[in-house]
DNA sequence: TATAATGCCTGAAACGTTTAAGTAGATCAA
DNA sequence: TTGATCTACTTAAACGTTTCAGGCATTATA
């Protein structure tokens, strides 16, 4: 049986009222009475019983992330390295990070949401695979329940987040592909109501226009961030009469299928055709050839979003509710680069 | 505000206690009220309060993970692959799943598994990278919380786990190098408190004496199961006046390290210096060369650990409370192997 | 000296469930 | 008719906290 605050009191006698108003630091207890509670509470071995707490104070000091069906998996390198920044920086917090998966189908994912704040699961939602439209801003919103997002969705809500610098860095690798003499650029996107697929695209166009190189839709396809999509939709990108001689992805997961499926071609990758990827995720530095992609640091953005939504859960004012990054262009082999 | 049984109760005069047990299912409620209570709560939206529930039944419904802080790091292929099938699995069984990280140094990591036994934040436990000597084992079998685990202590102790036949597959493996020509090979393990180091180390070891080979201590590294840690080793290795032709790792991680050292000191992996890796992370298939590697289903293990987890929780009997899986030789070019 | 203020503590209610124990009313056996 | 047995509920206590509203000394103020 564990220890509860009413051994301690009947320990001291005193009441488990003083000894609560103790532990939780009220002026309205003496010096000496605190004293004398907080050491027995650390002889005995107390720890406070979370459920009561949460009934009495209705907040579950708990934080959830639910990874949407639009996220290919949990194991993706760029899920595993965000959820790594979750994890760390909620244990410097006094806050447990709950982790589920939202089941396919958009009725089941906010099935999933409403269950989360009705009963009281959490006291705030980290989101990521923000779409241009999303619901979950929306009810999040109305129900006040404190939340941070990665990329900001076009519904009009103004909410903390990290933004990353989609269209100018995806135009910048535009320019880097053709600078090194790559002419007939695709690009395969993710789901199209994802704010990152259609921001990227845009940059990969103003990329092009800044170029005065021609826009070809038979070039453009969407695929779902899973490498095998990308296999796919990178095979029916070399089956056009007049394939592409570089494929710009949207995110290095998708470059990773794509360049299996030029393996698999028997082209090579970086020279017959140049291949980028987006997120900078650690896996692209060692696969092979290594990744050209635009870097972003997945771990701290990940952290900086905890960080902004204690800040919020616990009433501090937030230094920034917008933080933007800017990618960082890694030049690699994968774009003709000769290794470093 | 949530909708609360008491709502309920009042809209279809009913006392709060005949809807809770409508909703539970219990016999002594009429066919006919349950349905009543049933459609009132789907329309109502009602979601139970999980710290009411928490306290009252005195269980939390979740499961805990706390990553060991002799895990390298919560992004490591392995980690990430592991939480992803635990993850997965316990979103079919009524269980949250509680993850944390057990700050450095054994008192850290005994005081937050006290605490989340005494706070009741879990109801029980998924243990990995199990020690030889491994106090958590010992703790919570006295404090008869339930747990699984990912292999075996010697404490002495029988719990439901999942054991991978490490000896024996890094017995074949070793074969294997010999096999292909690889003389002198050496091994990098990982922090020796760990089962899997002592396994592994014992089924090189095995390899061997099978192929009456010389065991040279100086050929036996200890590491840190992380690529950094490996880098240096591999670099002590490398300086040694006999350097190996054949680095053998403990783990995926470690020999990418490895083979990062490798690279940077020119010699050619797969012909100058094979390596090897144990987990076969998928990341495996992708780096530069493939790693040859056994291949344990990482995934699939984590789901059969709350698979026995949950039954162990709900009273279920286990089908098996240990199994144990042989690891499959992915021979790649790492260690030789021509591109298939 | 009466009254107010202060310091330090207590009692009791409340959070939303679950569940043991109790109770009307109907049914049935003798 | 009496009492036993069911059925279908209700009452109330409990889980371990937090917190509101006092309350009793003691000290300060008028």
């Amino acid at each position: 049986m564990p220890i509860t605050i009413r051994d301690i009191a009947r320990n001291l006698n005193l009441s488990i009222a003083a000894v609560s108003r103790a532990l939780d630091g009220y002026p309205d207890i003496s010096k000496e009475t605190r004293q004398r509670v907080i050491t027995a509470a650390r002889e005995m071995g107390y720890v406070p019983n979370r459920a009561a707490r949460q009934l009495r104070r209705q907040k579950s000091d708990a934080i959830g992330y639910i990874l949407s069906s639009d996220t290919p998996r949990f194991a993706s390198p760029f899920t595993s390295e965000f959820l790594s920044g979750l994890g760390d920086e909620t244990a410097l917090h006094p806050f447990d990070l709950l982790v589920s998966i939202a089941p396919p189908g958009a009725d089941a994912e906010q099935a999933i949401y409403r269950t989360w704040v009705q009963s009281r699961k959490v006291d705030g939602f980290i989101l990521d695979q923000v779409r241009t439209q999303d619901w979950r801003i929306r009810f999040l919103t109305e129900q006040s329940i404190p939340f941070v997002g990665l990329e900001h969705s076009k519904d009009g809500i103004d909410y903390p987040r990290v933004e990353v610098d989609n269209t100018a860095s995806m135009a910048g690798l535009v320019a880097h592909l053709a600078e090194s003499g790559f002419q007939r650029i695709a690009f395969i996107g993710g789901p199209d109501q994802l704010v990152i697929s259609d921001e990227r695209l845009a940059g990969y166009r103003q990329g092009l226009a800044d170029r005065h190189m021609a826009y070809d839709p038979d070039l453009v396809q969407v695929s779902d961030q899973t490498s095998a999509g990308a296999y796919e939709a990178a095979k029916r990108l070399c089956c056009l009469p007049n394939p592409p001689d570089a494929i710009m992805c949207v995110n290095d997961e998708t470059a990773f299928g794509v360049i299996h499926a030029l393996h698999d071609l028997g082209l090579l990758v970086g020279k017959d055709v140049a291949v980028t990827g987006f997120d900078g995720v650690t896996t692209s530095a060692h696969s092979d050839p290594p990744l050209t992609t635009l870097d972003i640091p997945v771990y701290e953005v990940a952290r900086k979003l905890v960080n902004m939504l204690a800040a919020d859960l616990e009433h501090r004012s937030l230094p920034e509710r917008r933080i933007v990054f800017t990618p960082g262009l890694l030049k690699r082999r994968s774009s003709g680069d000769s290794p470093s």
